[in-house]
DNA sequence: ATAGGCTGTAAGCTGTTGCTTACGTTAGCG
DNA sequence: CGCTAACGTAAGCAACAGCTTACAGCCTAT
């Protein structure tokens, strides 16, 4: 588990720009202001957001010069959506069960 | 696509609160106050979240005489399971043809 | 009909979120 | 050394989320 912890990834993945900027910085890094740029709000407020996405864990950030370069942890979004399954996979696992069950019970009495 | 969007399904999803509740009713029904019963705030708090989630579309509520019967609606958070893996399947995608690409590379120019 | 559970809902409060404007800071360049 | 570009950060504000207390609406049983 690499994210910090789940509620922070959640609520940071719960706004729809970041998971826009997320998917911006998915495949290369980019600089906060080439971020910046793919959105009407002012640069701060993207800024504000890459801070609650690096403190969730899901962005990393690296320096160039008086550049800063942001890419996409993407082990961590693995995290959560492993986690997000696995909390949701003994639901399934109880249907499975009840199915058999009824299965059963259909065989023992015809 | 069951939930009616994305983003409450998210929102909804962030709070730790509701995703206990969901868990809850993932594989039987239960009714409002026995649904409270397992946590330690009101009453009424606890219908709050209930209705947030049925707005989100992840819940959905039958009548037994004077309760409110709760159960998950597990192909909604299906639904939010699969959007967040397409979501952020297309830089598996990308990173699956950079590998591909360095592998052409060397075999080109051992 | 009326009494009593079981519940949603309104009102009010507090903490948080997301935005903007203004300012501080660091790197690179002349 | 200044100067500029690229940033983060503080301050302030409107909106919202989540909680509690109080109240109103059904349904059932008597």
């Amino acid at each position: 588990m690499i994210i910090s912890d789940v509620d922070s990834a959640f609520r940071a993945l719960a706004d729809p720009t970041r998971r826009r900027i997320l998917q911006l910085v998915a495949n290369q890094p980019l600089s906060a202001g080439e971020i910046a740029n793919h959105f009407q709000t002012t640069r701060p407020a993207v800024s504000q957001h890459l801070g609650v996405l690096r403190e969730a864990g899901l962005l990393s950030e690296s320096r160039d010069g008086s550049r800063r370069l942001y890419q996409a942890e993407s082990m961590a979004v693995d995290d959560v959506i492993n986690h997000l399954q696995s909390f949701w996979s003994p639901r399934l696992q109880e249907l499975k069960r009840q199915a058999e069950r009824k299965e059963r019970h259909r065989h023992a009495k015809p």
